[in-house]
DNA sequence: GCATGATCATGC
DNA sequence: GCATGATCATGC
């Protein structure tokens, strides 16, 4: 049947909340395909009773409606979040570059989304999900503003002929996601020669998660940006231009400026710092609306007075189980460094520990990063595989005297296995130790950026 | 001076 | 108690 109006459309939508896909499922499509979209099939078929199409058509497209049908789950501390992105219309890279936002197929198809929410629950069968959640869903302003800028990314990559270097981590909340994942789903582009990967429009399972927070639990969170400011400058320039009066100052005295409490070793103290240099003083940076739709994780740099730092810059510890157990293409690491971008606070030191062992920290801007893809692609993967081989392998661990002490060594990547990135312990203490999967004990380790790689992103700025 | 292993400190 | 950010310590 046909639906007249966008409200006749979504009150039929809400008859769907807190029933099972099992009730829905009326010609018993669940029973006998294994499909992925299936659980969206059967809203298709058996709820709204329309065919299966896959045109640049939106569904009801008498309303300009497009369906989707998205999960979500909840996390161990009770929050929830979007299992995965919202994977769009399929991006036709020669056409694409010949429309505008206006006209593209991205804006085509999306501009109004029913959007019907269900729960994921782990080892449960998918006919037992439940709808919890029917919304209209149009873009608010402000992150409209962000995803035309996002649009635009996209665009201009496939116009200089990159678009086989297409990344999420390129764009805020609109993202370009491989669809298909083999050799065949590859596609010609207009200004290269490289076929380049088939691609989606696709909304960041980071910008899923912010809906599902607000339209299924009603959480609000605090954004820093307004509309109006983001039709003239993009989120990198806003947030650059908040930063920049500080540019300078000592750690102190920017605390002092801006009213919060100063404490030296405290890890809060740069959280705080960043709200409010944002103007939003005491908001968690994961109630930041655009650091949480973006998925933009902050961390400290500390430059020596040379430009460099001491430190290298540490992530999770390994989870050896989770490391060698996934591909390459669903590994945890793969996927940080695709969909996560990083604003690097840095600081820097103008005097060595030697020549003053109280030094102060001034601040020397920010830095907005995403790993290129060929990086992670080379040399991420390089060192993924390497640890997979040397845990398939066994490892060598040896104790050896050093002096007094005696020293747990052992033979994964180190800092100069491919410049990039080393693995290196990451304990409590000498007996904070983890089983690997052939029962082998070692240190807890960590997956380290250089510090060497990190001065070239760096000095970028 | 740097690389690598060791471990402290904070916050949930 | 644990994960993660931060930093120390030692030897080449």
């Amino acid at each position: 049947m046909e639906y007249q109006t966008k409200d006749e459309l979504l009150s039929k939508a809400k008859e769907a909340e807190g029933k099972s896909f099992k009730e829905l499922d009326k010609y018993n499509r669940l029973g006998n395909i294994n499909a992925k979209g299936a659980l969206g099939q059967v809203i298709e078929e058996s709820f709204f009773e329309y065919t299966v199409n896959s045109e640049a058509r939106p569904d009801f497209e008498n309303l300009g409606v497009e369906l989707k049908v998205t999960p979500f789950k909840r996390n161990k501390n009770q929050s929830l979040s979007a299992k995965e992105r919202l994977v769009l219309n399929i991006i036709n890279y020669i056409e694409e570059v010949n429309t505008t936002f206006d006209t593209s197929s991205f804006w085509k198809k999306n501009r109004n989304l029913l959007l019907m929410f269900y729960e994921w629950l782990p080892n449960v069968n998918r006919q037992d999900f439940y709808i919890h959640k029917s919304i209209l869903f149009q873009y608010p302003e402000e992150d409209l503003e962000v995803i035309k800028q996002d649009w635009k990314t996209i665009v201009e990559k496939i116009r200089n002929g990159k678009a086989h270097e297409l990344s999420e981590g390129d764009t805020n909340y609109l993202g370009a996601c491989t669809k298909g994942s083999n050799k065949s789903s590859l596609r010609s582009q207009p200004f290269s020669e490289i076929k380049a990967m088939q691609r989606a429009y696709s909304l960041k399972q980071s910008y899923m998660t912010s809906l599902v927070r607000k339209y299924v639990n009603q959480e609000e969170m605090i954004s820093f940006a307004k509309a109006e400011e983001l039709k003239t400058k993009t989120l990198e320039e806003i947030l650059t231009e908040r930063f920049a009066p500080y540019i300078g100052l000592t750690d102190l005295e920017i605390a002092n400026r801006i009213g919060i409490e100063y404490k030296n070793k405290s890890k809060a103290f740069v959280t705080n710092l960043i709200s409010a240099l944002l103007g939003i003083k005491g908001t968690k940076l994961d109630q930041i609306a655009e650091f949480a739709k973006a998925n933009i994780q902050f961390k400290t740099v500390r430059l020596e007075p040379n430009g460099k730092p001491k430190e290298s810059m540490s992530f999770k510890n390994i989870d050896f189980q989770e490391w060698t157990s996934e591909s390459w293409k669903d590994s945890y690491i793969r996927n940080l460094f695709l969909e996560t971008k990083f604003l690097f606070v840095v600081f820097e030191y103008k005097e060595t520990k030697e020549q003053n062992p109280n030094r102060q920290l001034f601040f020397k801007g920010i830095k907005i990063w995403n790993m290129p893809y060929s990086t992670i692609e080379k040399e991420i993967k390089q060192i993924w595989e390497e640890l997979n081989k040397l845990i398939t392998e066994g490892l060598q661990i040896n104790y050896v005297k050093k002096g007094k002490k005696i020293v747990e060594t052992n033979n994964l990547p180190k800092s100069n296995f491919n410049g990039i990135a080393h693995i290196r312990p990451k304990g409590k203490d000498g007996n904070d130790k983890v089983i690997l999967p052939n029962g082998q004990a070692i240190t807890k380790q960590c997956f380290w950026l250089n510090n060497g790689y990190i001065t070239e992103i760096i000095n970028e700025i």
